[in-house]
DNA sequence: ACCTGAACACCGTTCAAGT
DNA sequence: ACCTGAACACCGTTCAAGT
């Protein structure tokens, strides 16, 4: 009972031990709120209540702890297949699962775009190959076909994390954002430029959630209607 | 005749004023040869045997530089579209003509996917974007098939880059290098990780600049076989 | 107008010293 | 075994002072 109540005692300030958890869990708490400049080892280390040297015990460096906070945001996101679905359906929710994760912390995008060895995405290419092949895509071209959603996929994660590292004034309303893009786009040389204009109202009114769908739609349909050498 | 002398005196030590051009193409070099991190004012202001603090008087910061460069290489990289090619082949050819920039700077792969207002890169978008309405998209289409390839070619762009920004030694052998990849592949768990074991070896033969293309393709033929809501 | 280079305010990382 | 925090070797950027 009393051992109960000393484990929940509740917000005191004695400090829990250090520990990789707990430092990889504030990383991602920083890298949330203020991005990935903001994640130091001096601000990691207020937070923590302990000097920056501490972290070096239980972590190697800053990459890897990047990469710890990337591994941690993903596997929260792992997304299991439904068992009934159709190849096409279970590609759109794990590349949906990516996306929404990505929404969520857009410095993930910079991280997997930026990791060649792509350990935490492993389950992630084995889960999209599966769909291709249950695809009927010929033995020969599976490589090439995930490879295109794969790239599709790391692509799109990348230009959210970019947008999100945009200073905020800028972006804090993105329809407003959008549209000033737009707006650039619609004044552009009417010669030079005729499709770029022809398309800032749909830039403007675009949707980035099903705009990615859309885009994971069309690969699959060429996937599916791919003239594939026979192999 | 001594003012013209004085003018072309040859490869003395007298140097050339700072400006702009000198300023970017410098640091196109420091890119090129010792990466992205290697480009330090320090670094850039020794080369140019000046202080850091001249170079300010050009160029508004880091990442002024870093834009100007990236633009500097990719108007060098610009691609005539070619008068009787048809739109796959224009767009091939501008896929790839990028495709070749990054490879040979791979810091604008990087570059590209880490910014948003891709005023460099409207050009590509606007040559892209009459690409896909020659295939005959419909109108309301064209934003979301536009926003595929782009999308793809960013994200080959972020790999390609990555991998660059990987250890020399470790990829100095590229072959040797995805051969260990899919080895390690190869050593999988054959019930997790079936699919992925089973493309291993396409790993190990593939060429990167034919994969892409590859990408490029499939996404074609989805544009054009995909079932556009009609608009 | 343009350049110089010391100085400022940061970084990541290390390491002797503590407990 | 684990933590502390000063110190080291860097950064980008600024700015008084020079020409």
């Amino acid at each position: 009972m009393s051992g109960m109540a000393s484990r929940t005692r509740g917000p005191e300030r004695r400090r829990e031990p250090l520990s990789r958890e707990r430092i990889v869990a504030a990383a991602v708490e920083l890298l949330d709120t203020v991005g990935e400049s903001g994640l130091t080892f001096r601000a990691l280390a207020e937070r923590l209540a302990t000097g920056p040297g501490a972290i070096y015990w239980h972590v190697a460096g800053r990459s890897e702890l990047l990469a710890a906070a990337t591994d941690a945001v993903l596997t929260a996101a792992a997304v299991g297949d439904g068992p009934d679905a159709t190849p096409h359906e279970t590609v759109r929710a794990l590349a949906l699962g990516l996306f929404d994760a990505i929404d969520d912390h857009p410095w993930v995008g910079t991280q997997l775009v930026g990791t060649p060895s792509q350990s935490p995405m492993l389950p992630v290419f084995e889960q999209l190959g599966r769909q291709v092949r249950a695809l009927g895509v010929p033995r020969g071209a599976w490589f090439s076909a995930v490879s295109a959603l794969w790239n599709y996929i790391l692509g799109v994660a990348g230009q959210n994390a970019a947008n999100a590292r945009m200073p905020q004034p800028a972006t804090a309303d993105r329809t407003a954002y959008l549209g000033s893009v737009a707006d650039d786009w619609a004044a552009l040389d009417a010669d030079r430029y005729a499709f770029t204009r022809a398309v800032a109202g749909q830039l403007r009114e675009h949707d980035d959630r099903a705009e990615f769908l859309t885009g994971i739609d069309l690969i699959l349909t060429g996937i599916t209607a791919h003239r594939w050498p026979t192999g």
